[in-house]
RNA sequence: GGCUGGGUGGCAGAGUGGUGAUGCAGCGGCCUGCAAAGCCGUCAACAGCGGUUCGAUUCCGCUCCUAGCCUCCA
């Protein structure tokens, strides 16, 4: 039975599909103005094994996942206009982007991805309805609010208390608004503003309403599942409830969950503190499976530290599955499943991936000692199951040869066939017992980042 | 100030009211020309102080430290 924490009722709980048949998932995406650093990572490759995970529960076809992109606010009409570009470019090229990164990740592509700009009618009927049932006003200036006091349930996910909050703390209060925690759902377009007609104005939405329009747009009114990262969680999700159950006057998503964020020295990793490293800057040093299994090494609620150490031990990690799996014939024969069952347990329990991770080492120890002892028919088995298992992970989907010789995307120093070369004389310099020659090309390779590994079928190689 | 979370062995990181996480690193052994890889064995932890309990790292309280949110943010 699969249990997911709820950041609503803030414990776990049993998870039972509205829809056994459709399964029903909203993540909040990327605003696309840059490109994805690793937190944005972690939010795909944890929610795409949720959305594989649910698929393997429930049916590869009886789940829908959706995940939008914000390709219109304010941060994208400043950047355009930085950069002296249209905005229709500037998004065009970062959602492109953003695709080359999720890919090399290994990230299953959602069911859709809805953006703002082509939703612009869904926003303007549910900001309608929010007016009509009297839950949101237009201000002096222009601007829609929603009015956070007359939704009852306002602060519930959370668990804030409006007079407690120190409104207008650290941001200047909106005279306009009847109340400081009132937020915007049409904003009026300043000149040489990008503008949509509506109602009210000419104007564009504010930021939380286009994920609750598409979500209930795309998945119905009410739906499974909602995540993001925790830093959504307010004001983003609270004002997402506010909307979509007021206009809808039905419970807008059963469960809630939310990714922790990845940290750099103690620090969350961010765009505006600029301590953030680029996907496509760390798949530079490291292979795209490395970074997946450096953020499922954690669990997807605790915090993350980014640092070398903790990729390297990734990649180490890996070299042992890796190696376990080289040189294993095909098998056809029948699976043994004696570990699915632990390591489903391990997912069931609120997508416990570390825990899911150490019943890979358990195939792996095994397997292992069954090469040991030249039971090649049995390890070639368990080598599927645990290419079957990573697979949930996203993991162990690369020919075991080629990762371990492969480093980054750009593999400097020797290339394949210097290294073979040397590896040659040393074959030489061995048969001769020349072992100061032979340990001097070791040497001379391994300062290049190669280890060799003498078998009993000969010298093989990898990049450590 | 308010609201969420955390503090586990050298490092990373799960978990549990009373035996084992796991990986890396270390140590001993097997294997090897020597290594590497692998296998076997081994060391080692639960921030502090109280309380509940036959028994607490695990439950409760307090203290200290720490992260996130209360502004855009995954």
């Amino acid at each position: 039975m699969l249990q997911i924490y709820n950041s609503l009722t803030r414990k776990k709980e049993p998870f039972t599909p509205i829809d056994p048949k459709n399964v029903r998932m909203y993540v909040c995406g990327m605003t696309v103005y840059d490109y994805c650093h690793i937190g944005h990572a972690r939010v795909l490759v944890v929610f795409d094994v949720v959305n594989r995970y649910l698929r393997e529960k429930f049916g590869q076809n009886s789940v829908t996942y959706i995940r939008n992109i914000t390709d219109i606010d304010d941060k994208i009409i400043q950047r355009a206009t930085e950069n002296n570009e249209s905005i229709e470019s500037l998004t065009e090229r970062f959602i492109n982007e953003m695709n080359v990164d999720a890919d090399k990740l290994g990230i299953t592509r959602p069911d859709q991805e809805p953006k703002a700009t082509l939703h612009m009618q869904d926003i303007i009927d549910m900001i309608s309805i929010l007016i009509d049932k009297g839950y949101a006003y237009q201000a002096s200036n222009g601007d829609v609010y929603f009015e956070v006091k007359k939704f009852e349930g306002y602060g519930k996910l959370s668990g804030r208390n409006l007079d407690e909050d120190q409104a207008g703390a650290r941001v200047e209060v909106e005279i306009a608004k009847k109340d400081a925690a009132d937020f915007v759902l049409w904003k009026m377009a300043k000149d040489g503003e990008p503008a949509w007609d509506s109602p009210w104005g000419p104007g564009r939405p504010g930021w939380h309403i286009e994920c609750s329009a598409m979500a209930t747009k795309c998945l119905g009114n009410h739906f499974d599942i909602h995540g993001g990262g925790m830093d959504l969680k307010f004001p983003h999700h609270e004002n997402e409830i506010a909307q979509s159950e007021a206009s809808t006057g039905e419970c807008f998503a059963n469960v809630w969950m939310h990714n922790g964020h990845v940290m750099v020295d103690e620090e969350k990793m961010s765009k505006s503190l600029g301590n953030f490293f680029t996907v496509r800057e760390v798949l530079k040093q490291y292979q795209p499976e490395v970074v997946r299994y450096f953020i499922l090494t954690s669990h997807y609620r605790s915090p993350l530290n980014y640092t070398k150490n903790n990729l390297d031990n990734a990649k180490s990690a890996l070299d042992r599955f890796y190696t376990a799996l080289r040189d294993l014939h095909d098998t056809s024969a029948e699976h043994d499943y004696n570990y699915k069952e632990s390591f489903n347990a391990a997912l069931d329990d609120d997508f416990n991936t570390a825990e899911a991770l150490a019943v890979l080492f358990e195939i792996t120890r095994e397997l292992n000692s069954l090469k040991a002892n030249n039971n090649l028919e049995k390890a070639a088995h368990l080598g599927e199951v645990l290419r079957e298992l990573g697979g949930m992970l996203g993991l162990l989907q690369d020919d075991a040869e080629q990762f371990l010789k492969g480093s980054g995307s750009g593999s400097d120093g020797l290339n394949d066939d210097a290294i073979n070369q040397l590896i040659e004389n040393r074959i030489t310099a061995k048969k001769e017992k020349n072992w100061g020659e032979a340990d001097r090309i070791r040497e001379e390779l391994s300062a290049q980042g190669i280890v060799l590994e003498d078998g009993a079928g000969g010298t093989s190689w990898r990049r450590g």
